[in-house]
DNA sequence: GTTGGAATGTCAACAACACTGACGTATGCT
DNA sequence: AGCATACGTCAGTGTTGTTGACATTCCAAC
């Protein structure tokens, strides 16, 4: 492992696209993605009082309305304690509301208010701005392999959580 | 914008692949995903008084051994105090060296000592393993495309760090 | 050669956001 | 009744980012 060519000859194949200098171009262009992926949203959100952790929270309870709170911890990957805290913040500024389960009272359901639309639409507006200049610029082809590659990289349970939500999507 | 198909006819081409819907897939599948690309990393450096930002400084000294603050600095994206605290513990345990420059007295240049090359080598292997078993399910064609739509989406400057990082490497 | 500005790096204090641990309340289930 | 689940909260801590103030060094204008 890491000596230049790990993966050399293997059934025939031409494998040169998993030598570690090819996956360490992988790994920083992943960062160096990731910054401007998130880059847009937080230059908006900075003037606010909020962060890119309420970004994520609006984002999924805009995806799933009415969204259970245990539901949207296994999504965000964070404890309840950090997740709470975001989320106290949106609903005391009246973005985000939060209504008592029906059938199970115990749970709480989470809805975006009209003024948490507006932001949500000036937040994603922003974000998906540049992915479409990056998808038109890449083209079709291009887009369905990077979709390939993301997934194969999430976490066996996210990869569950991204289809499930691909499916409700449309 | 965001009405579900924005782009909808343009020369003919099927454009389907930028609906909002798609967009929305792809970012979703950029946050998922750089969770997965982090995981191992974060679960090695958790043990130890490190974190992320220690993982990225050793990452592109590595890369470019003798780079100066001011240069990683740029790469990084952060304040030189916020990089600073990162290097002066790192210098401190002895992973990483800081050589006076020789021409400029003000810059400092880093290097990794064996024991930051031990570290260096533990956290990419990590992660490299992930990113390479992501790699060969995708196959060479999403690869491909993987890394067009990730330089179309980073910041123009990014885009360059990253192709002199590239060309450097190999 | 001295002075003043720009560049480089360091120290200190603070904010955002994650974490753990412990506890309380309401509700559901058996 | 007793135990588990879902949610909220308080307190404490760590990492990582920020701004502000400051020391050192270089360089160019005077």
């Amino acid at each position: 492992m890491s000596d230049g060519r790990s993966t050399s000859a293997h059934h025939g194949e031409n494998l040169l696209f998993l030598t570690d200098e090819q996956l360490r171009q992988g790994i920083e262009a992943m960062f160096f993605a990731y910054r401007g992926f998130t880059a847009d949203p937080d230059r908006i959100l900075s003037d606010m009082a909020y962060g890119r952790a309420h970004h994520r929270a609006i984002h999924f309870i805009n995806r799933a309305p009415g969204t259970t709170v245990n539901n949207l911890l296994n999504i965000l990957g964070v404890t309840k304690q950090s997740l709470n805290r975001v989320l106290r913040a949106l609903i005391e500024q009246g973005l985000v509301e939060s209504k008592v389960g029906k059938v199970d009272k115990r749970e709480r359901h989470l809805f975006l208010t009209d003024e948490g639309h507006k932001l949500e639409q000036t937040l994603s507006d922003a974000q998906r701005a540049r992915m479409r200049s990056a998808f038109r610029d890449a083209g079709p082809e291009a887009v369905a392999g990077f979709r390939t590659v993301l997934e194969a990289m999430m976490d066996a349970k996210m990869q569950r959580a991204y289809t499930r939500l691909k499916e409700t999507g449309s």
